[in-house]
DNA sequence: GCGGATCAC
DNA sequence: TATGGTGATCCGC
């Protein structure tokens, strides 16, 4: 063998390492897959999919990262060394690690332990729900989704199928596979059932997803004037939804959302786990946890942080001077805040007038390449869109058009409407617009997505108001209201509490604004 | 404000 | 043979 093959098979064994980490999926060492062997699973995955064009873009993307994460590691040992030979840049540094001890003492100054934060996961829950009409599947691996699976119960994780795992590679994990398809009304209605029950521990609780809900213990507890505790409440709030709706759920509890969220990954399934709520508890719990296991770091940050020698969330804080150069501010404040765990400990229900965007997107068995086929799918699709934003009452500013090209490759383009809409036709008529400059294109994905929405029926009084001269506009927000008295003094009052909340945390929090990264000042 | 990219479910 | 849909957020221009 060469000289330059060898150095080509070295190459490509890096390569591969970072590429197989992606291909694996996103569910990686999710509960369930304790006694699977990773390795091996993932080899059969990288064969199965070595070859395609989906193969090759995610080559691309794992050797941009891993060119990215190379760079920066290369400059943070040019930084160290410049600590040391060059007093200037060492002042500097002391001079940042005193800004970043002054944010964390900010952040700890925040820190509220007040409230018993409950986290309710259900287990393997498409699965269970379909389990529960037909019991002889919970003892075979079973799956749910179409061509892509949403979810395996803990009979198929063992063979290493996945949620977000393609079918036809599920079936070569596990040959005896049965794959059901999605029944979104069932799951919707066993979810509603759950959520009654999980009501009465809270009656403002927050149902995050159609599986997942976060409840505030704390007034419950006091209720019942403390004769149990958490443990003991959440143990029999676990109970009582298993026996009254048949589905097992594993709980969380801890003094936020975010360390909630953590302990219900902790034990599952049909468990639960309890993260002590006083700030040494909390620290040392967070020392030694894997990043990945927080809610915001996914695969890339998680190898990124690997490439600094960032692991456990107590490393972000013993190399938070490192971090503070490759990081963007807002970025930085989330490892802090994750190290520390420091995050939101308030429980309120979701409000959906709060969405930001409302769109559609469909894959095609056949790529399209013609343009007519491609309108009259976006017709579709802008069609779509307006019904849901009526049935929501709900008018849009600015309108997106998705393109995924036949090499994975994602196209986003947007522009804004004169005017707010939900008509079909006139979005229809942006997104052709738009189409018309990426012509000629060969597309696997389409989608519309329309987005700065505001509530149809508001923005017609304004109109309305405005045509008659004496409209209002919020002066924080700048969105329209009706014009009666009590209704826009409501909307400012909670307007300026959501701005004050921001301006505290950016004066408390934020260090000076830079346009690049902090790394490059010691570069000049 | 736009477009690319990540992240969660 | 073959890798999803919806919505949010952050970053760099």
């Amino acid at each position: 063998m060469s000289i330059c093959s060898q150095d080509e098979a070295n190459d490509d064994d890096l390569k591969n390492e970072d590429l197989m980490h992606r291909l694996a999926g996103p569910s990686v060492m999710k509960p369930g897959q304790e006694e699977v062997d990773q390795q091996k699973i993932n080899q059969v995955i990288y064969e199965a999919s070595k070859g395609s064009k989906f193969f090759e873009n995610e080559q691309k993307k794992a050797r941009y990262w891993q060119e990215k994460n190379k760079e920066m590691k290369l400059k943070l040992e040019e930084l160290e060394l410049g600590l040391e030979n060059n007093p200037e840049k060492a002042a500097k540094w002391s001079e940042d690690m005193h800004k970043i001890d002054q944010l964390i003492n900010s952040m700890e100054a925040q820190r509220d332990l007040s409230r018993i934060i409950v986290h309710v996961d259900c287990d393997a829950f498409y699965a269970s729900v379909e389990e529960l009409e037909k019991p002889a599947y919970k003892t075979k691996p079973m799956a749910v989704g179409q061509g892509v699976l949403c979810t395996a119960n803990y009979c198929a994780r063992k063979f290493g199928v996945r949620s977000a795992m393609p079918e036809f590679i599920a079936r070569q994990l596990c040959p005896n596979l049965i794959v059901l398809p999605l029944r979104m009304m069932k799951y919707q209605e066993k979810s509603a059932e759950i959520a009654k029950i999980l009501q009465e521990y809270d009656p403002n609780m927050c149902k995050a997803s159609v599986d997942e809900a976060y409840l505030d213990l704390t007034d419950y507890l006091t209720k019942h004037n403390e004769e149990e505790t958490v443990e003991a409440v959440v143990e029999h709030l676990r109970q009582t939804v298993a026996e009254k709706t048949g589905i097992t759920v594993s709980c969380g509890i801890g003094a936020n959302l975010m360390l909630a969220k953590i302990a219900s990954n902790m034990r599952k399934p049909n468990d639960q786990f309890s993260i002590g709520r006083t700030r040494e508890a909390i620290l040392e719990f967070m020392d030694t946890l894997p990043c990945r296991k927080v809610n915001g770091i996914g695969r890339v940050l998680e190898q990124e942080l690997s490439s600094l020698n960032v692991h456990n969330c107590g490393d972000i804080l013993r190399r938070k001077g490192y971090l503070y150069y490759v990081f963007q501010e807002k970025s930085f404040q989330n490892l802090l805040s994750y190290a520390l765990g420091i995050s939101n400990n308030v429980v309120k229900p979701t409000d959906a007038s709060n969405r930001k965007s409302i769109g559609n997107e469909m894959t095609f068995s056949i790529p399209m390449g013609s343009e007519k086929t491609i309108s009259q799918k976006l017709k579709q699709l802008c069609f779509s869109v307006s019904e849901t934003m009526k049935q929501r009452n709900l008018v849009g500013n600015s309108v997106v058009l998705k393109l995924k090209t036949t090499s994975f490759e994602v196209r986003t383009r947007q522009t804004n409407l004169n005017t707010y809409t939900n008509e079909s036709d006139i979005i229809y008529k942006y997104v052709l617009q738009l189409l018309s400059y990426e012509l000629p294109v060969q597309v696997r994905l389409l989608g519309v997505r329309m987005t700065k929405l505001q509530d149809a029926s508001i923005y017609e009084e304004s109109k309305l108001s405005f045509t008659k001269e004496n409209g209002v506009q919020c002066p924080i927000c700048s969105r329209y209201l009706i014009n009666d008295a009590c209704s826009v003094d409501k909307h400012i009052e909670e307007c300026l509490s959501v701005t004050y909340i921001k301006e505290c945390l950016q004066t408390k929090t934020s260090v000076k604004k830079r346009s690049k990264r902090r790394i490059d000042e010691y570069f000049r």
